[in-house]
DNA sequence: ATAAAAAAGTGTTATAAAGTGCGTTAAAAG
DNA sequence: CTTTTAACGCACTTTATAACACTTTTTTAT
């Protein structure tokens, strides 16, 4: 699943996928959506139901006394919204307003969902474009040494 | 159970769990949860029962002539609070005014309540979004190399 | 020690807000 | 031109919260 695609995002804050990722959907057996914050860029990261289950089961399992490791677990655990998700419906998922403000598409009518294969980013278009043609954003977060427990995960 | 919550909490100390969380309540068949003091930050960490029952038993059981866990034993273990709990019910839970203190969250209406997975945090507000901007607060506690005895437990 | 008063805790109801489902229209693709 | 997909709008359902009433416990005063 893969690509670039500018979609609607409704009042109501909801959006759907474009039907063509409907059939590997469908054949991957998914029936939830995890939807969280991206801990580097103001953006949205959006699993499969199996793939989060993974990370939020490996994540939760190391040691939170370690600040850094703590505030990874806050930032990806503490903002995850599951959102049921029907491949054979209209594949859709509504994004929370916490989320929103910190992908900065609170106003947005449209954003940009981007599959990245086994997981998606969802972007506010400028921030999008920017990244793209080099530019930096204001708000990168993550500039630190990372714990060796973490090391071997990819998010 | 993951994910941010900004809940109103009443006059008399209550709040309920948003009833998202239902199926996963009913499901792991609780009827306890246990809030305590979180050992680091000035928050709280709310248990299911059976979460509560390993983590309480692991600690009571470690030495505690080592300084560091007696510390640990007495502000999660002495501080916790058993509530009944209905799954079908209405989901409330009564915060105790010592906990509301720890957590000042005395005066406030309204908490967040973060989903870690199979456990919650209960913040203000302020010292949340503060925490999550990479700000510190006044009260980080634990500075402190930890004992082998506790490596391996994950509150 | 007892009774009254106050405080703390529990439960119910009503209303507004948020979320969901589905049909219709508009646009795009074949 | 037909079929599929995307977007929009509306109606319905569920959820959250504040207000109120009642019960139990604790405190105070006699």
């Amino acid at each position: 699943m893969f690509g670039f695609n500018n979609i609607s995002i409704d009042k109501k804050s909801r959006f759907s996928f474009p039907a063509k990722y409907r059939d590997a959907f469908i054949n991957s057996n998914e029936n939830q959506i995890v939807i969280t914050k991206d801990p580097q860029y103001p953006s949205l990261k959006v699993y499969l139901g199996s793939e989060w289950d993974q990370i939020s089961t490996k994540l939760s399992s190391l040691q939170g006394l370690d600040p850094i490791v703590r505030n990874l677990q806050w930032t990806i655990l503490g903002n995850a919204s599951v959102c049921d998700f029907e491949p054979n419906g209209r594949m859709q998922v509504l994004i929370s307003a916490d989320l929103k403000k910190y992908a900065q598409i609170e106003e947005a009518n449209r954003i940009c969902l981007i599959g990245m294969g086994n997981k998606f980013e969802i972007w506010n278009q400028e921030n999008w474009e920017q990244r793209q043609t080099g530019g930096s954003l204001a708000t990168e977060i993550l500039d630190i040494v990372l714990p060796e427990s973490i090391k071997d995960m990819s998010f």
